[in-house]
DNA sequence: TTAGTGATATCC
DNA sequence: GATATCACTAAA
């Protein structure tokens, strides 16, 4: 059983935040007291207005409040009308940056991680800090990490689109 | 490769 | 009010 990842964690430069999140563990208590729980294998970074791959790229909106509010909030977004994507908002309040959870060691896939952790839109805008609910855990596993670009953002144009801002657990 | 799905943003 | 878009998955 790991420690509680504590606020300084998630007050850092999401560029610093996502790669630490890989092989973290994503805790989940539901009502009937199951803990649900994954190890993380993969995220993404999401940075800044200038950052065209990312949803607060358009300016401050209702939707993306929450990429500007506390870090260790919960973004959860709804994606092709049926997929749960969730992020992890990190950095100072104002600069909207956030980590997209991609994968655990299990499986891959965004939306296999939120409907495998029974993860929905109910959670959006919740702490992971001082929950009852929902947590990360550090264990001391300490992965080696490699860099990729991250998918599914062709839109973003060929600078951003490109960024190494993916992070994944290096298996074996 | 394509269908399916619905919230959000943007345009009348 | 209407339409276009989208950080995806499964099936073929």
């Amino acid at each position: 059983m790991g420690r509680r990842i504590d606020a300084e964690f998630f007050h850092r430069d999401v560029l610093e935040v996502a790669p630490d999140l890989v092989g973290k563990i994503l805790v989940h208590r539901l009502p009937d007291g199951t803990e649900l729980r994954e190890r993380i294998a993969e995220t993404e970074a999401y940075r800044g207005e200038e950052d065209k791959g990312c949803h607060a790229s358009k300016g401050r909106t209702k939707r993306t409040e929450l990429l500007y509010g506390r870090s260790g909030v919960i973004y959860v977004y709804l994606c092709y009308g049926m997929h749960w994507l969730m992020n992890v908002i990190t950095g100072e309040t104002d600069q909207p940056q956030g980590v997209l959870l991609r994968a655990g060691e299990n499986f891959g896939g965004p939306a296999k991680l939120t409907k495998k952790m029974k993860i929905d839109g109910s959670f959006n805008g919740r702490s992971l800090l001082g929950s009852e609910e929902i947590w990360f855990e550090d264990d001391g596993a300490r992965p080696r990490i490699r860099t990729a670009p991250r998918v599914g953002i062709d839109y973003a144009g060929e600078v951003w689109k490109n960024i190494e801002w993916r992070f994944i657990a290096d298996g074996e």
